[in-house]
DNA sequence: CCTGCATGTGACAACGTTGTCCAGGGCCTA
DNA sequence: TAGGCCCTGGACAACGTTGTCACATGCAGG
């Protein structure tokens, strides 16, 4: 009875241990060790008779305890901003599928684009002693990573640059990507292009932002305040922006969207209108094709595979200055990019 | 430079115990114990010298240890197909904000729907004593999660039942909602319908097939075998399938889609031909709306939702009968379900 | 027959934490 | 002022595993 209950607190049913394992099967501990981790030195008959015991008791190592001894935990932690949006599935996938490579398990969560939860996450991550972090920052300041790196903990950014520390991070192109968009919608005719993005806290946004201006400044044109709009991507503010840029005779004659579900409002924007409109979107979108609509597109996998592949380096040892790779995005004409402006405009 | 590796084989660069923070601080080991856990009994001025000599030395509790000392990980691991199929993203999240609200993390992996690979997940979780599973079985058979299950580990299946084993399951309403699907294309007009599925060994697959089959054996219609194709959701394959079961005169004028996959697939090709064929795919997809696709709408959050909270049900001690739970699917209208049989079909 | 060596096996400490238990000191009451 | 209690703090064992080391045994060679 009082030894049915070695942990009160648990709800484990007492699992067999090693030493279970060794009594049943009458060898010492450290045999049993032995065999379950595939160690030289213990004879067939031995090996024969402790795997019988294994069996016969559902012996299954605990990880737990072996990561106390060893040091390492063969995990990695993964923060981003939220699981459920479709640009983050084929990122999370690609890293989960290196994680794989290389005999580790991945640790997700979502910061849902909280500076605090993000922080909350790592140190959570920290303490189970993950190996590595791979993270999308939501916060501006890492600052409180510098004690986990110091210890050891290999640390990637991806998608945003690290704030106010010296750490790897793996982007794609926002700036280039944004630029030749816009460039894009100039080249067929536009004059009057409006930028709307996401919260201008957020690193890639001001990117995109850079590269409008730039693409517009390139063309010697210029650029009305009333024409960019940073903020929230709710599918409200960015219907509101939306239509506030293309009323009336002077509104644009084409739109930039700022990142994948800013697209999509904008598409059911501009499906309610009568005149067309240009779009090009930042991000590519299942079903794009079909909708005909021109996409800067990143590859959120490759940005995924980048940063895992150089997170397990580091891991391996790969040390020198942090690495900052970018990841070239492309152009995909479908249509909406394609749409001259009206012959007034 | 000795004491500089007390662990070789690990790449800790030596973090700080309680040890060390309790030397500092010039207290005793379990005092810092309890300034960590919050547990009372601390003057605050001891509290203090504990708190100061955390943040010198930048200790963070090493939930490794801790989980060994007590039993319970505060983890939960979440088997699934594909991170990157948008299906299951909200799934996931959903599943991560519950784990979140009792205080669990959340591990992850994909099974790339291969039961080798599920049961290796999944005993690799159970090594390291996850409170519990949620699994999307892939394979079917899950005996060997009967050790585990009788050892503690809380189970529950979702979207699939479990195979050979009594397990708690939540489920959509597959039958049902196909068979309502099918049933409002036969309100239209049609008379030969195709069904278009997942591979036979999937369990939804031969629930929406049984669903179609019932619905047009309701409506007293024949069923030509060349309408129904079950096999991988690969594009070729499904774009294979349709096309042949549009061809001819005596082709089919409506497809039922078993699954977001074939629907995406389905779409493309329907695009691509002349007179319109009538379409309804089973799960929501991105941008259905303004594609004008009618659905099956089943909700993936509210599966994960209720798959992890009945999980940390019997994590808080719920005893009793597996559980089955099915959830309501949603058909809805938006033009392609709509689409009447040609004149002479 | 003894030495030397290789081989198989087990005893033991350690990993970093928490639960149990006990000691010392201050305070209250009789 | 003695006796009891509460409060704070620390020593110690235990969690389940692995690394180190030492002990048996067997066999070959001197």
């Amino acid at each position: 009875m009082a030894d049915n209950a070695r942990h009160p607190e648990s709800r484990y049913g007492n699992r067999p241990t090693m030493k279970d394992v060794a009594a049943r099967a009458g060898v010492g501990l450290k045999t049993v060790s032995r065999v379950v981790n595939g160690e030289p030195g213990v004879t067939p008959d031995t090996e024969r008779r402790v795997q019988e015991a294994i069996e016969a008791l559902g012996f299954r190592r605990n990880d737990s305890a072996r990561v106390l001894r060893k040091g390492r935990t063969a995990s990695i932690g993964l923060v981003l901003e939220d699981l459920a949006d479709p640009f983050y599935g084929p990122l999370s996938r690609a890293v989960e599928e290196v994680a794989r490579e290389h005999g580790a398990l991945l640790i997700n969560g979502s910061s849902a684009e909280d500076a605090d939860r993000e922080q909350e996450l790592v140190l959570a991550f920290c303490a189970r002693r993950v190996d590595g972090l791979i993270v999308i920052p939501a916060g501006s300041d890492h600052r409180y990573l510098e004690p986990e790196i110091k210890a050891g903990v290999a640390t990637v950014f991806v998608d945003r640059p690290a704030g106010r520390i010296d750490a790897d991070v793996v982007l794609s192109d926002s700036f280039g990507g944004a630029r030749a968009g816009v460039a894009h919608l100039i080249a067929h005719g536009h004059r009057r292009i409006g930028f709307i993005g996401d919260q201008p806290r957020i690193h890639t946004a001001t990117e995109r932002l850079r590269g409008y201006h730039a693409a517009m400044a390139d063309a010697d044109l210029p650029v009305d305040e009333a024409w960019v709009s940073l903020g929230s991507t709710s599918p409200e503010r960015v219907r509101v922006a939306a239509e506030s840029m293309l009323a009336g005779p002077d509104g644009v004659t084409a739109l930039f969207a700022g990142n994948n579900r800013v697209t999509v409002t904008a598409v059911r924007v501009l499906a309610g209108r009568e005149r067309p409109v240009a779009l090009v979107g930042f991000d590519d979108i299942e079903l794009a094709d079909l909708l005909g609509i021109t996409v800067i597109s990143q590859d959120a996998a490759a940005l995924g595979r980048t940063a895992a592949e150089l997170l397990f380096r580091r891991l391996d040892g790969a040390d020198g200055t942090p690495a900052r790779v970018e990841l070239p995005t492309a152009l995909i004409q479908r249509g909406s990019g394609e749409v001259p402006p009206p012959a007034g405009g």
